[in-house]
RNA sequence: GGGAGCUUAGCUCAGCUGGUUUAGAGCAUCUGCCUUACAAGCAGAGGGUCUGGGGUUCGAAUCCCUAAGCUCCCACCA
């Protein structure tokens, strides 16, 4: 135990235990007899830093699975990282380049063994960041999904689907990222809405004067035009069939087609069709069988098919087009026009749709039983409004393009004979008999055969996560994967719902016959209190080990969940990781009175104290009841702000101000016992949000031994509690707060004992007399007495229509005091009026259920007993001319 | 263009199938207190015609319609 001051800090205490707990292994978990809850990690990138999203998420997972194991299930939590395919290449290329060394100009082996050191070096950051955090993962299950037999397993599944028959290679148009190098899937690519240009451009009609005006946002695709298209009905048109137009500065005589995909309401009706570098012209060459040129090399910049402007870049080509054009005299006008176009999510570069050989993976089969697992909520989605999202996009779901133009990543497990016929297998060696058998009458050696350059997808390796970290796809039976899948809950952001969510549903339905996850708890966005998103270039993202520095990782694991209901946005604010920490402060100074007690074996136990210890634990009980409903639903904020309140109002506001002896008093030995037993579980619900307090107090609250931890206790038992004992003690604190009003009002010092009198007639019963030694003590009273009629010199007021009185010296305005009653009489009276016309209405009370009608007659009796009682107050008030 | 969701106190949010709701919480605010655990605190107080308008019902924050504002997702409109 440190040295106990009156402020907590955090940052000689949290260090401490994460290392005891590493040092005991008590993250680590074995299959058991125990039944199984499971997290997997979504594993951040390995390029990454932790952010605040990353706080808020790990943050999550780490409650779920802490309440778990103290809830008697063998919890774990699989730690690990993603090699994040684009991002990380994209990364090292930049370092690369930032020592001179340009990608291009190193082999595939030289790069992989640059980025292998890279990732060696910088690639566990992120996950040291989260034990700072408290992250309770099994760190010796820490897994990469490309560790060797990571990578076997997707190239396992790569092979198996291909000789299925749900993975092809075909000439599709993709989003070309020209930046990256590389095609992307379409959840990859942003659309965002931009100020650009419509142009409007003059095509000649061949052999005659006239003209056509089309209109294009895109000038410089005019070079790889091959046609145009007109709608068959519109009547501008008509006589242009089986004409030809003549495209500007490359003089190409192209056909004009009539299609009705043409809207005819916009432009000028007549679309010019470039197959090469947009998917609806595309189509609409396969329909027409229209010529396809391309002319952008892969950069972006226009190529030799283009015949002018060659190697200019896309953009530039755009801007000398138009001049162009209007030298020639074929620029109609230009307008502003704001249109959607498509960026690359790394690396924000204007994606250029583009023809080329690519893998794909066919999804139908796959989506079908994956959408029926969330619909019939076998996986529950919390919140449950993702199902539509899902839904949606599941039901329409395209086939995913799976290859990469990259070098860091799963290599595509496809090898190509010299005259190009490719077999699909595991390695060469099994990729050379597979030819000589399906290829006998080709001569070739082992040497001529070349593994396909690109790599797989990312998500082509994150859909198989959660049977991959336990072996699950090389070695289906294992022990491990039996015991810990199907895990118990995903947790992650709506973002990737598609990207990963929906891939690993499919993956464990194909590979295990068994969902990934039972339920699904979305994140919301971290944003600042502006509603702004954090983000790097806004700058207005914390630095989160900055914040852990500052208050502590309980602190701000208090602020991260303080106000974030899953699926909802959080308003990130440095305040609420303040209340964490004065939070965590409370709790350090209740451990410092309690521990600074003298105990006394002579000392009783006094009644107060009983009673008060009595309620405390019922109160415990109570909350664990709420606790388990709350977490059932994944309301953790709520679940986290029962128990604060369970702490700092029901414990230390109540509970210790009844308890703890008078000044330089001993306490009794009992009562120590219980307060130290109540504490103890108080400290056991608060662990699972808040775990390095938890330990620092757990520890010092009894003698433990070396081995033991709050970390694996169970939760408290939950003894039960009686509702009818829980709402007397309410009631009786209500009578407090009216004490303490009144010496608030009348500004008397707590120090000087009151005398309470209630008019009533006299309760003695044990329960009452418990009640008011409770009430004696939190108000100071010299003495409680009983009495018929009201004395002189009082203050008042009124509780379930019994009357209470303090006598009072300086009596104070009477004028104000007869106000206030009759603002409180004013309001009874309408209180009974709106009770009393429901009631008198005679199809509310033959409609109504009874226990309605009922509690209205009884609202109606307690406002006329209270009008009376309030009533009899103001006369003698106003007739007794100088009270005192 | 299609779809989903949101709008309750200054802020962030609860309010489950309509009925102990003339509406709760936390934070913030105000007042009085450096009271022998805690000023990162204690005690007390104020604050909302539940976005507007209609309707259903004995009864609506809650269900229906409608208007406005905001947010998100999906889609190949040049």
């Amino acid at each position: 135990m440190s040295e106990i001051v009156s402020k907590y800090d955090p940052r000689s205490i949290e260090d401490k235990w994460y290392a005891y707990w590493i040092e005991h292994d008590f993250f680590g978990s074995v299959p058991d007899e125990r039944p199984s809850y499971t997290i997997v990690i979504p594993p951040p990138n390995v390029t990454g830093v932790l952010h605040m999203g990353h706080m808020l998420n790990n943050t999550i997972q780490d409650i779920l699975t802490r309440r778990a194991r103290m809830k008697g299930f063998n919890a774990l939590w699989v730690p690990g990282t993603d090699h994040a395919s684009i991002a990380t290449e994209a990364k090292v290329v930049a370092l690369l380049k930032e020592k001179g060394l340009d990608k291009n100009k190193l082999s595939r082996e030289e790069f992989l063994e640059h980025a292998w050191e890279w990732r060696e070096k910088h690639g566990g950051i992120i996950l040291k960041q989260l034990c700072k955090l408290g992250a309770s993962c099994d760190w010796k299950r820490t897994k990469f999904t490309m560790d060797p037999e990571m990578s076997e397993a997707v190239i396992d599944v790569f092979v198996a689907l291909y000789r299925e028959g749900l993975i092809y290679r075909g000439v599709r148009m993709v989003n070309w990222d020209p930046k990256a190098l590389t095609a992307i899937s379409d959840e990859e690519v942003i659309y965002k809405e931009v100020d650009s240009k419509l142009y409007h451009v003059r095509y000649k009609v061949d052999e005659t004067d006239d003209y056509v005006t089309v209109a294009t946002t895109r000038p410089e695709t005019i070079l790889g035009d091959t046609a145009v298209c007109v709608h068959p009905d519109d009547p501008r048109y008509r006589h242009l069939k089986n004409r030809e137009l003549i495209v500007p500065l490359v003089d190409r005589k192209v056909p004009v087609i009539f299609d009705e995909y043409v809207d005819m309401t916009f432009g000028t009706g007549a679309l010019k069709v470039t197959p090469a570098h947009d998917i609806n012209d595309y189509n609409l060459g396969l329909k027409y069988k229209l010529q396809v040129i391309n002319i952008f090399n892969d950069n972006g910049t226009l190529n030799e098919a283009a015949g002018i402007l060659v190697g200019m870049d896309r953009f530039a080509a755009r801007d000398a087009i138009t001049i162009l054009l209007e030298q020639a005299g074929n620029l109609v006008k230009v307008e502003p026009y704001q249109n959607k176009m498509g960026f690359s999510e790394r690396t924000n570069e204007v994606i250029e749709p583009k023809l080329s050989m690519q893998w794909f993976c066919k999804m139908d089969t796959l989506a079908k039983p994956a959408l029926e697992k969330v619909m019939n909520d076998e996986i529950r989605f919390f919140p449950d409004k993702f199902k539509n999202t899902y839904f949606h996009w599941m039901s329409n779901v395209k086939d995913w393009c799976i290859s990469r133009q990259l070098w860091w990543g799963q290599r595509i497990p496809a090898y190509y004979l010299p005259n190009g016929e490719f077999v699909v297998a595991k390695n060469i060696d099994e990729a050379y008999d597979l030819a000589r058998e399906q290829f006998p009458r080709l001569d070739f050696q082992k040497t001529d055969i070349k593994q396909d350059e690109d790599v797989m997808d990312t998500w082509f390796s994150s859909w198989l996560w959660p049977l991959s970290v336990f072996d699950g796809i090389r070695n289906p039976e294992n022990e491990d994967i039996n015991y810990y899948y199907p895990t118990a809950v995903l947790v992650t952001a709506p973002e990737i719902i598609f990207f990963w969510v929906a891939r690993m549903i499919m993956a464990g339905l194909k590979w295990k016959q068994a969902i990934p996850f039972r339920d699904v708890y979305f994140t919301g966005i971290v944003r600042d209190h502006l509603h702004r998103k954090m983000s790097k270039s806004l700058g207005n993202s914390p630095d989160p080990l900055d914040l852990i520095q500052k208050y502590g990782a309980d602190g701000v694991r208090f602020g991260m969940l303080c106000s974030s209901p899953a699926g909802n946005d959080l308003l990130y604010d440095e305040n609420l990781c303040e209340q964490g920490r004065n939070f965590n402060n409370k709790i350090w100074n209740a451990f410092r009175l309690v521990k600074g007690w003298n105990i006394s074996h002579e000392v009783e136990q006094p009644l107060h104290s009983t009673t008060a210890i009595k309620w405390m634990q019922q109160r415990i009980a109570q909350t664990s009841t709420d606790l388990d409903i709350h977490f059932e639903k994944y309301r953790l904020s709520e679940a986290l702000m029962t128990i604060y309140k369970l702490i700092w109002d029901d414990f230390c506001s109540c509970f210790l101000e009844v308890v703890k002896p008078a000044y330089q008093k001993p306490v009794d030995k009992d009562t120590y016992r219980d307060v130290i037993d109540i504490f103890e579980k108080l400290l056991l619900l608060l662990h699972p949000f808040m775990p390095f307090i938890t330990e620092e107090l757990w520890q010092g609250l009894k003698a433990r031994t070396i081995g033991e931890t709050i970390m694996l206790q169970p939760t408290p038992a939950n003894p039960g509690f009686s509702p009818d004992f829980l709402s007397r003690f309410e009631q009786m604190l209500k009578v407090v707060e009216n004490i303490r009003r009144i010496r608030a009002t009348k500004n008397i010092s707590p120090k000087n004992a009151l005398e309470l009198t209630i008019l009533q007639a006299k309760d003695d019963t044990d329960m009452q007399c418990s009640l008011n030694a409770v009430m004696s003590k939190l108000c100071n009273l010299s003495s409680i007495r009983y009495d018929n009629k009201k004395s002189e010199g009082c203050l008042s007021f009124i509780l379930q229509n019994i009357e209470y009185l303090i006598p009072v010296a300086d009596h104070g305005n009477r004028e104000e005091e007869l106000k206030k009653l009759q603002a409180e009489l004013d309001y009874a009276k309408k209180f009974l009026d709106s009770v009393t016309r429901k009631l008198s209405n005679e199809k509310f009370v033959t409609g109504a259920p009874e226990h309605v009608v009922n509690i209205e007659r009884k609202k109606q009796s307690d406002a006329e007993a209270k009008i009376k009682l309030l009533t009899k107050q103001i006369a003698d008030l106003s007739t007794c001319p100088s009270q005192i």
